[in-house]
DNA sequence: GTGGGAGTGTTGAGCGGTTCACAGCGGCGG
DNA sequence: CCGCCGCTGTGAACCGCTCAACACTCCCAC
């Protein structure tokens, strides 16, 4: 238990949003946050769920996804190792607004609300980082919206991948960059809001074109610059 | 001079944001603070401008919106008196992500960035304030996108009246809901993202089926339960 | 090995919505 | 009072994308 309680300290000392706690303030909040475990394609939280708190991700990846009544996914974002998720509930307080999946085997850090809202208001410095992340968040958020009512579908496809190429990219032997990260084709599509047939169909082109290269669900990405054309031209 | 510098101190102590503040913290951010002020359609900031600060509508309407590359127009938000925008420039620093236009004559107040950050690290309840402000924006925009991927024309354009009965929605004499904004076709095709023909022919269908009324650029929501009937059914 | 599930590749039909084109109409400025 | 401009109304043509359907491959479980 003691072994856990470092580690978890530890854990928190070394992510980004809190690495300028005091040690003291450190391990208070250690020992409130819980650690969990998921194994890959189980849900985290629902939509809807109360929202009492925020995750780090500490191993693998996780999916933030939304549902329509009809079954169709959208995939607001995924979430690296170091990154955070839920924040605006735990903010907040209000229900859930989208899905949290384990994408692989997941470690995941909950810090709860009660417990990590008063160190809100002694730590202006912590809230300021917060505040941060959520601008970046609504920035990314509003780029997407446009994106969504002003680009047609390769044009979105090719911003996706090089954001994707952003966030999970590995420079490959070839010359290439890999996305570290294994998508099928609908996942890819549910990133984008298209169709998984338009998604091969572009893809397809592509690979054929030499743009990109797919292996056992791993993409890479040959030929940045022509993707970045098709990212911006629309007309 | 001095007699503005109250009006400035007033209109602060009367803002949700800021009424908790003290008397003199008032007096120091009045004292910083410009009004400024805009004529109907006139452009207030546009994308891409450095982001040095943040404005509290005093008076009028003002519109945030994004354009695309051939000149289709994305209305994000419509800001009534008494709201705030541009907020997110003011945390981050980074340059604006949308253009502010004044709909109307319009008083703004406007806060620099570098008058306002001292007050967030020593006021962290004004912290908490704008993280709920920042909260409720990314619910918002994500809403939005969903709306957008997942919902069709009748859809979206139902929720956006519904949206905007709840912002501008004043009960009229004949039992209705009038919004209180005269919004020409092709501004609510900009705030749903769709062409304003299409918006013609189902405003025209709700109309003559005696679900809003419109007169001289005021729609009446006459039959709110069929719009939201409409808002929520897709398949 | 064999069956089944998940992912890929490919197609053609159909539809929702855009685009274009144009006709009326009201209001405001000259 | 006339002319113009911005908004509304409407229909036809077009088009990008989805949807439904199916064949094929790979891989894992049994």
């Amino acid at each position: 238990m003691v072994r856990i309680a470092f580690d978890k300290e530890l854990v928190l000392a070394g992510h980004f949003l809190l690495r300028h706690l005091s040690r003291e303030e450190l391990r208070g909040l250690a020992q409130s946050a819980a650690l969990s475990h998921h194994a890959p394609g189980s849900v985290i939280f629902q939509k809807g769920d109360p929202g009492d708190g925020m995750m780090a991700v500490i191993r693998g990846r996780v999916k933030i996804c939304s549902h329509s009544a009809d079954g169709k996914e959208l995939v607001l974002n995924i979430v690296n190792k170091g990154g955070l998720f839920g924040e605006i509930a735990l903010l907040d307080g209000e229900p859930r607004t989208a899905d949290a999946v384990a994408l692989e085997e997941a470690d995941l850090l909950v810090l709860r609300r009660a417990q990590f809202l008063p160190f809100l208001s002694e730590r202006p410095d912590l809230a300021l980082r917060l505040i941060a992340v959520l601008c970046k968040r609504l920035r990314q958020t509003s780029a997407h919206l446009e994106d969504t009512l002003f680009l047609d579908a390769p044009s979105r496809l090719a911003r996706a991948l090089l954001r994707l190429g952003e966030a999970f990219g590995r420079p490959a032997a070839d010359g290439g960059f890999v996305l570290d990260l294994k998508l099928s084709q609908q996942q890819i599509g549910n990133l984008v809001g298209i169709s998984r047939e338009s998604i091969n169909k572009h893809m397809g082109d592509w690979q054929r074109g030499g743009l990109v290269a797919v292996n056992g669900g791993y993409v890479t990405i040959r030929d940045r610059a022509a993707l970045e054309e098709i990212a911006l031209a629309d007309a």
